[in-house]
DNA sequence: AATTTGGTTCGATAATTACCGAACTAAAAA
DNA sequence: TTTTTAGTTCGGTAATTATCGAACCAAATT
């Protein structure tokens, strides 16, 4: 693929993961930023480079930036003798995504337990099929610390 | 607990399935309502019902059905020699729901995977970083497929 | 000590989205 | 055949959210 291809296609990447993004509660110029910092060949970008390329105001960026590391999704490091921050894609441990996943899961599972408790009739249609998907997620859940181990095993 | 407490409760249960909808992209009269057919004790509404319960004009209550139905999450049932429809919360199996958690999985590893072929450093921070979760997860959709199966079992 | 750099904070505005009301429709009832 | 019921559709408005610009700040440089 040639060169001026392969960006253009990185840029048509960035848009997809930002749209993507958005759909889990990002605005719309941090999930770009985000898209930016995963994709490109540069993998460290300055505040002032950031704004750059996206064409976004210091001030977008200051909060867009400030989300994504309260996130765990970005972090910066800095150079000594330079007082720029370069942020990049934090790289952590896939645990950290699974952790995330199981979170979720757990915060549903807790309301359905509740809504379960709530029921006058506790054989009711939806009583009964929130207690199979209860018991689903309980499972899934053990499972999830299966994975991680599993994870560590094939690497 | 007192009947009028269990039902204050419910009350604020729908409110908070609600908001935990409203970051999956839904819009807050619609994840209020899939909220009112979860937890409430009649677990089949109708249209006028709904109107009424969550003081919202037709016209809100007419798209938040049809996007809650188009979205497989309620359906409605009619009774004969009644022209009402009776919505409620689709009760389906639960390997539809890990159908969706395993689509979701595919689109977002489909992503990951055109980001790493579009790097020109397959080596860099990220390259690497991308690949080793690109792996995680394609473990993590085949163990779905043995999760489908656990459920079966436990069954 | 004044200026520049590398940002942050906050109030205002632009853009988007959610919701409503009015007009409409198809089927049933009177 | 008219009216009522049970909704749907669509254009406009209200409410919300995203982004911006201006003022500001702390540290470094001149």
């Amino acid at each position: 693929m040639e060169e001026v291809e392969r960006i253009k296609k990185q840029k048509e990447l960035i848009e997809q993961i930002g749209r993507e993004h958005e759909r889990e509660g990002f605005q719309p110029v941090t999930a770009r930023i985000l898209g930016l910092l995963m994709v490109m060949d540069k993998e460290e970008y300055t505040f002032e480079e950031i704004v750059e390329e996206m064409q976004i105001s210091k001030s977008s960026a200051s909060t867009a930036l400030k989300n994504l590391e309260i996130r765990g999704i970005v972090e910066y490091i800095t150079y000594p003798g330079d007082r720029k921050r370069y942020f990049r894609f934090v790289s952590g441990e896939i645990d950290g995504l699974i952790d995330e996943m199981e979170n979720k899961l757990k915060r549903n599972l807790v309301i359905i337990n509740q809504i379960i408790e709530l029921k006058k009739d506790p054989n009711s249609r939806n009583s009964n099929f929130l207690k199979t998907i209860s018991k689903g997620m309980e499972l899934f859940i053990k499972n999830l610390d299966n994975l991680k181990i599993a994870y560590k095993k094939e690497q």
